[in-house]
DNA sequence: CTGAAAGCGCTTACAG
DNA sequence: CTGAAAGCGCTTACAG
């Protein structure tokens, strides 16, 4: 049913060899077949299958994404920096939303391979040993994006998480703040979990702040995990007077459970987010946050990979782009 | 370098017609070739090409997706539960993300039905005819989620908009609320310009309020144009003392102009939102919205469009799923 | 400059 | 139950 090269050859009056030279704008084809070739195509509607291209030219022009979670604001921000330099090289995605479901990503990863995708990016690191087993058996480019998982032989694009959670506590030490309650992410997570909470620990201990365990909370990155893990905070005796939450979602979940206590932000308590997503302008108080540079993530993504794909030595080791303390409202010295 | 059928078929000793078969797990095959042939797969590594296979099924097990704004709550939303309705159906997602781009729109439909994608989902209505017409030309079944283009033949999935409005503006009238302001969208938008703008309209006619010329304002659905149309509102004389914005992200730039200029939501102005997206929750106050039912929407969506692709007829028309006014902090009567 | 033929990696009648 | 062969819709040497 669907036109095919053949149709348009005899269409056209020529054979498919030409047809195949003028779609692919190959020289030598002389200006009266390819004009009679161009009418045939328009005429009949004829889209060549990328399908028959692939299989021949062993290029699919394909790139797997794996997204922890679609409805995240950061990661729907990262993928769309993605889908940009993606669709600007003609690459298409094929887009997963594994939303902690280990399996979904081990059949997924396997679908990756038999569609030949040249590439795949994922962006979180809770990796198993059978995922990461399967990863270097697949043997296709892969490339970690805002995350960096413990095997160091996969390459990734981030931040110096350890140093922009120093920088953030650091910040909010010199706001005069002597008790800095911290809302980390999973132990598990180089990056987001391990990276960050040194961080925050480095920055107290240095200037001598004490490390209080009850001040120090491990959550999911969510909104909800950052109400909850706050509202913790908010029942002990002396609450901390500034939080640092190492996601905006969990910031705000902070923010809006220090609200409905009838505390105040940044008046009452301070918080800090961290990612600098798009909800940090959109919230009142709008959110101060270390931010991540996230187009320029999906951008460095793109660009390492299709870098990987195309055959040529990566740089060495990870990128890490600049962290940059953003300075809005939920955040002020302590009086 | 990829590890073919024919490798696996000499590796077992055995005819690649019967790796073919075990692969598709088809009956009359003796047990001991099949073991041969599971190992040899499992020694190889071996993923059969999904290319090749989809070349000559003539079936590319691919779904395309073309989403107006990634990072938008209500459209992430409504595509990861898209996702997740097609991982089930072994259905992969090509995703186009045409942020107003309708270039890139024209390319990525061209990009599918090169791509030989079973159906193609799409979630923006504003098609022109250059779009309309390409969309029949390649006769693949496609879907309209959330909007409902002009072209009546185009199958929709969405919710009663103009009813939907009806209800939320009463609801507010119902509140006491004399003058109401409203954000709608752009009107040459059936669904969400026309009907919403609409149901306003004749909800505060048949309520015997007057419609007032200044309190009408057209904005782009963003958290953005809420927050400019709101700037207009307050600074007229008499505001209104409510305001129902056709989105939840124009509800939520309403809310914060609303505060950036000292004023209360809900006790000075009632913010109404629609669609019930994520944000709903995640702000202080929290929204009162007309809530689409997204979640379904999505698995609606995906329902449609597979029995579409299976040649089943699908049910007369659109699909049309129930709005449900949802009640929080956002709305108070008038005092 | 043009075309016949082989081949990409599979599946599927067909024959045995 | 098993395999040789044709064919899916293209591209690309090769020959002319």
């Amino acid at each position: 049913m669907q036109v095919k090269i053949k149709d348009v050859a005899k269409h056209a009056g020529v054979s498919v060899t030409t047809v195949s030279r003028v779609l692919n704008g190959e020289r030598y084809v002389k200006d009266d077949l390819k004009a009679k070739v161009n009418d045939a195509i328009q005429e009949l509607g004829y889209a060549p299958s990328q399908i028959a291209r692939s299989l021949v030219r062993n290029k699919t022009n394909l790139i797997g994404v794996i997204v922890p979670d679609l409805t995240s604001s950061f990661y729907s921000t990262i993928l769309s920096s993605i889908e940009d330099m993606a669709s600007a090289n003609d690459y298409n995605l094929l887009v997963c939303n594994i939303s902690e479901n280990i399996d979904k990503e081990l059949k997924y990863l396997n679908v990756f391979q038999e569609m030949r995708v040249e590439g795949i990016i994922i962006m979180h690191e809770k990796i198993n040993e059978e995922i990461r087993h399967l990863i270097h058996k697949i043997n296709i480019p892969v490339i970690f994006s805002s995350v960096k998982p413990l095997d160091q032989s996969f390459a990734s694009v981030i931040v110096d998480d350890y140093q922009a959670s120093y920088d953030a506590t650091k910040y909010l030490i010199e706001l005069g703040h002597e008790t800095i309650g911290f809302i980390g992410g999973d132990l598990q997570d180089i990056t987001s979990g391990q990276n960050r909470y040194s961080g925050y620990r480095n920055a107290m201990a240095d200037n001598g702040k004490t490390l209080v365990d009850e001040h120090i909370r491990f959550g999911d990155y969510k909104v909800r995990s950052g109400y909850l893990h706050m509202k913790e905070l908010l029942s002990i005796e002396r609450p901390p007077t500034a939080v640092f939450a190492v996601s905006d979602d969990m910031a705000l979940g902070a923010m809006n459970c220090i609200r409905d206590h009838q505390l105040r932000v940044p008046e009452d308590i301070s918080v800090m987010g961290f990612d600098g997503s798009l909800l940090t302008e959109l919230v009142r108080p709008t959110l101060t946050s270390m931010e991540q540079p996230i187009q320029e993530m999906g951008r460095a993504t793109m660009d390492v990979l299709l870098k990987q794909i195309s055959g040529k030595k990566i740089p060495t080791g990870d990128v890490v782009l600049e962290h940059r303390l953003v300075i809005r409202e939920s955040c002020q010295p302590r009086i």
